[in-house]
DNA sequence: GCTTTCCTTGACGCCGGGGTCAAGGATTAC
DNA sequence: GTAATCCTTGACCCCGGCGTCAAGGAAAGC
C-alpha cells in the first residue's frame, strides 16, 4: 500500500505520515520507484497514534507504544514503558484537572463578587440622593468573539 | 516610572511591557527623550493581566479587563464585557475539565486492562506447559524522562 | 501520447507569549 | 570624562503538529 491509500484508511493525511516517519516513528520501506510502502502492521501503528493523540498524548509519549508494537507484540501497551507513560500521563492529568477546578473556584468567585457590586451600584442608583458612579449598565458588545484554547484535547 | 521601574514592580520584564503595548494592552506616554513613562495606574493594569493570566487567560480576554480600568472604573471587573468574559471562561472550564475528566476516565481504563493482561501472561508463564509470548517483563527504562504539557496554566 | 493523479523532497507559515541578541542613543554614578 | 546602566527599535528563535505551496518524477486511465 502507498502513502495515499495508507493515510486515507487511516483517516489522516500523507503529510502527517511523512511527519511521523521524520520523527522516527514510521519508518517505510521504499519500492523500486522510490515510493513508499506499507502494510497492515503499518496501519495499525498509526491508529494506535491517533487513539494516543486523542487522548491528548504528545507524539513522543506515543513511541513506547509504537516500538512496542513493532516488536511484534500483540498491543501497543503490552509493554511497560507504555504502561509507564499511562500512568504518568494519568498523574499529569489529575494535576491539571486540580489546577483547572481550583481556577473555576477562583473565577466563580470573581464573577459573583464582581456581579454583586455591580448590583449594589444599581440599587444606590436608584436610591435618593445617590449618584452615579456607575458604568455602561447596559450589557453592552455581543460583538466580542473569541477562539476557545482547548489546551491538547480534541473535539 | 520608566519601563524597568514597571517591570520590577510588576515582575515581569520589560520585554513583556513591550509586548503588551504592541498589542495595544499598555499604551505609553513618552518622555522627551523618547523613553516610556508609566504611572500608578499602570501599573494596576499590569498587575490586572497578570492575575488573569495566572487563570489562564489568553491576553486578547484581558483586554475587556484592562480598558475597563481605563476607563476609569475601580476594578477591571466592573464592566459587563468583563463579566461576560468570565463567564465564557467558566464555560470553558466546565468543558474542558469534564473532556480531561472523560480522558483520565479511559487512560485509567487502559492502564487497568493492559496490567491484568501482562498479570495473566506472568501467571501463564509460571503454570507447567506454558510458554511465554512474554515482552520484557522487567520494569525497564526509567530513563525516560519527559516534559509535561500543562495547556495554559502556570505553577 | 496525453492528461490527471499520485508520488518525491524541501521549505515556509501558524499560534501565544514572550526570550534573546544586536546596534546604537540617553542617563547616571563616580 | 567616562564607564556602567538604562533606554530605543528590529529581528530572529522557541514549541507541536502539522497545513500549504512549489518544482519535478512516476504511474494510471483512455
Amino acid at each position: 500500500m502507498r502513502i495515499g491509500e495508507l493515510a486515507e484508511r487511516a483517516g489522516t493525511t500523507t503529510r502527517t505520515l511523512r511527519y511521523y516517519e521524520s520523527r522516527g516513528l514510521l519508518p517505510a520501506r521504499r519500492g523500486s520507484n522510490g515510493y513508499r510502502a506499507y502494510d497492515e502492521s503499518d496501519l495499525r501503528l498509526v491508529e494506535q497514534i491517533k487513539v494516543l493523540q486523542d487522548f491528548g498524548f504528545g507524539l513522543e509519549e506515543t513511541r513506547p507504544f509504537v516500538e512496542c508494537l513493532r516488536a511484534g507484540h500483540p498491543e501497543g501497551d503490552s509493554c511497560p514503558a507504555s504502561l509507564a507513560v499511562y500512568r504518568r500521563k494519568l498523574d499529569e492529568l489529575e494535576a491539571l484537572i486540580g489546577e483547572l477546578e481550583s481556577v473555576r473556584t477562583k473565577v466563580r468567585g470573581q464573577l459573583e463578587r464582581a456581579e454583586g457590586a455591580r448590583a449594589r451600584l444599581a440599587a444606590e442608583a436608584q436610591t435618593p440622593g445617590g449618584p452615579d458612579p456607575l458604568c455602561e449598565l447596559a450589557d453592552a458588545t455581543p460583538s466580542a468573539r473569541n477562539k476557545t484554547t482547548m489546551t491538547g484535547n480534541k473535539g
